[in-house]
DNA sequence: GTCAACTAAATTGTCTGACAATCTTTCAAT
DNA sequence: ATTGAAAGATTGTCAGACAATTTAGTTGAC
């Protein structure tokens, strides 16, 4: 049998690409937490049909990124600091794993492009924008997780750090936490280039709980 | 202000019922791993339209209990093993972490139901009841995660267990394997209830092992 | 002026029907 | 047997419709 050369490129279908916008528009911040979603507006700004809507809805509902309330619709979740909590720290657990892991699996050639990863956040942390800061440390972790040896566990890390995109977005933004950031995360990546996972672990578990702390702090700062 | 009385049930609509029938089917093992699933044909034996049904088949996409590939339609997913050991590392992971939380707080009452609940699956584990074996383990288990503490955990492990319940039940019917199951369950239930996190840590992370082995064991079998 | 009740408008839940694009199957031809 | 093409089936997407429910606005009573 002939290598797979099929590079055809999965038909992105409106529902798809509805879904990425939404989740998007989402992460951005562009809808205030607790407010509703009516259809016929986004089927307007989006121009799409609204079956074409209504299945992107439940794709993000599923994804407990909307809520939607039978009778009344689908609206933002306005989450609280125990859901917020809830969240962080199942976050934790997985991280601490996934870094654990990685330290003792990763390849050299993954090991620098985590290097590079770093070096981007590095530059995002002392320039002025937010959503650089974000991304780039999407970035590191992202690298860290497709490399803990099992996907599953990036996959659940995905969906739970988009859940709390906004929470991260403002406590990146706080006085300060940024360059302490940075500090954590240059500590993760030289546990997981020495290879020790013992140190990888609580180099981790120390940044999620920092993090943690930080978006407390924002939250209660009101905004 | 008076105290909220309000029982009234939340409206169930057709696409909520139609994603719970549909997830009791896979569940039931009613649809082949690998088949497909015709829109026009559960139309048909739901009683509801297209568009409701697609609504529902993209809550079941999102939550990975189908695949959806575009222009091809959705189907049930065949698991690699590669994959089931995945879904069973992570299921450990959040497993052990709930158990251990467990043993700490979990108050008198509910450990009476977690009581209960082990010995409505030793009742189980000798009949011939498959269907009984699975459910009765399945509510012991949400009992301990409904009691650790975090929710966000809880509602991560009935995704992934929902993922690999054809397996689970599999590997339940497997010679032997429900005694020793209730053997490694029995065990949990004594170390929370004593109080013991260390030792419910490790008898969570037996049980899942063992199951774990079961469900390899029955999955190269053959069926 | 505030609160309650009622009416009107807006919104959701659901269905039917339609059609182009794509996939699958059938069947004939080489 | 393999290839190729035509026919059929299936999905993706839209438009339009309508009942049930929620929300907003208005009126009326105190």
């Amino acid at each position: 049998m002939l290598p797979d050369l099929n590079l055809r490129v999965l038909p992105r279908t409106v529902q798809q690409a509805t879904v990425d916008k939404l989740r998007l528009a989402i992460f951005s911040g562009v809808f205030e937490p607790g407010s509703r979603l009516v259809e016929s507006q986004l089927c307007v700004q989006l121009g799409i049909s609204r079956p074409s809507l209504r299945e992107a809805l439940r794709s993000l509902a599923a994804e407990r990124l909307i809520d939607i309330v039978p009778n009344k619709g689908p609206f933002i979740p306005a989450l609280s600091w125990e859901q917020v909590t809830a969240i962080y720290e199942a976050r934790e657990l997985l991280e601490v794993e996934a870094v654990g892991r990685c330290s003792q699996t990763i390849s050299q050639q993954e090991l620098q492009a985590l290097e590079k990863a770093l070096s981007a956040f590095e530059a995002a942390a002392s320039s002025n924008d937010a959503l650089a800061r974000v991304t780039t440390a999407a970035d590191f972790y992202s690298i860290i997780l497709a490399n803990c040896g099992n996907p599953i566990l990036e996959e659940i890390h995905r969906g739970l750090v988009a859940r709390i995109s906004l929470f991260r977005s403002r406590s990146m933004s706080l006085e300060g936490r940024a360059l302490s950031s940075l500090a954590e995360m240059k500590e993760i990546y030289n546990s997981i280039a020495a290879g020790d996972e013992k140190a990888a672990r609580k180099a981790a578990r120390k940044h999620v709980l920092k993090a943690m702390a930080a978006a407390k702090k924002s939250m209660e700062c009101g905004n």
